[in-house]
DNA sequence: ACCAGAGTTATTGTATACAAACTTGTTGAC
DNA sequence: GTCAACAAGTTTGTATACAATAACTCTGGT
């Protein structure tokens, strides 16, 4: 099946103005958009009504659509409440998850460590990414499922830059195996504060998520408008 | 500030698939919807992209987009999700909540219970709206207020039956005492497991939503086009 | 020099025109 | 009679044209 023009911009916009591209404030010009995707201003717009649903984006009426990014209260709020849903994801597998996926769990945690061992810190990345996709999916709620899935994709550009702390590689593996063996004994409660643990923005984590906030906000003065497309 | 068409006719379109004019599967009618709208075809196709993005709407391109109704698995995983989400609430409120808000929420349940006594559930459903919005502000995180609020709305339609339900009111008012009480404590995991029991999907509740559920399907033969709008 | 206001320019919102592709109906062969 | 293929007719996707409004500039006045 074909995908739309506007599909494939969207998702493209999306990804620019997930890692960054796109500073906050940022006028996203349809005219230059629209030349640089090589469409018209049509499928452009369409594409915009989605980021707005996605609070990637805001549309001023009559003035244009300027970029979200989330500021540090937001960043925080948002890794709350990933917290909390992949909480809530483990609550619910405690009775729920199969065999199968335990034993999976345990098979991606392996390669996890391989990857510790060798500072593969994208390697790990991944796994670790697999590691939470199968939690997701191992709460038997699709719903669930699909909002953690989507939360941690928007998160991620700020992950992935924790995991460079010196040690993190290590303590993470080990709260893995802590939400591993609640999900084995079926204590929901165990696991939900496990995870919960395991997420959540604390201790050094803060600090270097805000230094990462100050990052984007350079090579460019305090002004809002008129910005310099690359 | 002036709005666009498009942004009240993309709020009037989820009202109307919200309240179940537009049944599981119908096909939207650019055309049609544009004519009885009053407005040309564009400004209906940038509401239906973000339709789209709610889950509210499919869109199959070359086809059209058609009305997603949430089958009877996807309701209770979005029921059991807004218990995790207000369970999430009360486990954050317990130990940021305001000592006006605690008040505001006594004053509410005396509402409540007054409107038990007059067998006002309308004037009941209000009041206990209005208490979940306290405890979603409570949180103190505007991200998962706006999730609660959200994903509240979505639900209304189906939630409001359920206060029909024989000793329903006096039940679910005792559960509101319940969660007002841990709060008071303190109590982050009470708080948690009594909101959750509130919201949860569960006894004679199962029943009547799967009911509700055959409900919107009469009125109508198996014809998927030609829905009669306001 | 600075402010006010009208006119100009630029940009968004909407309508219409055109192109592509899917549906459907008909015809013909087996 | 059934199935396949082709053609007509819809319907979506995209481009372009037009309208409305906000931003900007330039001029004139104090």
């Amino acid at each position: 099946m074909r995908r739309k023009r506007s599909d494939t911009i969207a998702e493209t916009l999306e990804g620019l103005i997930l890692d960054g591209t796109f500073a906050d404030g940022d006028r996203l010009d349809e005219v230059q958009l629209a030349e640089r995707f090589d469409v018209s201003r049509t499928p452009l717009r369409e594409a915009f009504q989605r980021l707005a649903v996605s609070n990637l984006v805001e549309q001023i009426p009559r003035r244009g659509v300027f970029v979200r990014q989330p500021g540090p209260v937001a960043l925080l709020e948002m890794f709350e409440v990933m917290a909390e849903l992949e909480a809530a994801c483990a609550r619910l597998a405690a009775s729920r998850i199969t065999d199968a996926a335990l034993d999976e769990m345990r098979a991606v945690n392996g390669r996890c460590h391989a990857s510790v061992e060798v500072r593969d810190v994208d390697g790990y990345y991944r796994e670790n990414e697999r590691f939470h996709a199968i939690l997701y999916r191992q709460s038997a709620n699709g719903f669930l499922e699909d909002k953690c899935l989507r939360l941690q994709r928007r998160l991620a550009p700020f992950r992935r830059r924790q995991l460079h702390l010196r040690g993190r590689l290590a303590q993470s593996m080990a709260e893995h195996e802590a939400v591993v063996a609640a999900l084995e004994r079926g204590d929901a409660a165990a696991a939900a504060k496990a995870i919960r643990a395991h997420v959540a923005v604390q201790g050094e984590k803060f600090h270097l998520l805000m230094s990462s906030l100050k990052q984007p906000a350079d090579s460019r003065t305090g002004d809002r408008h008129a910005p310099n497309l690359p």
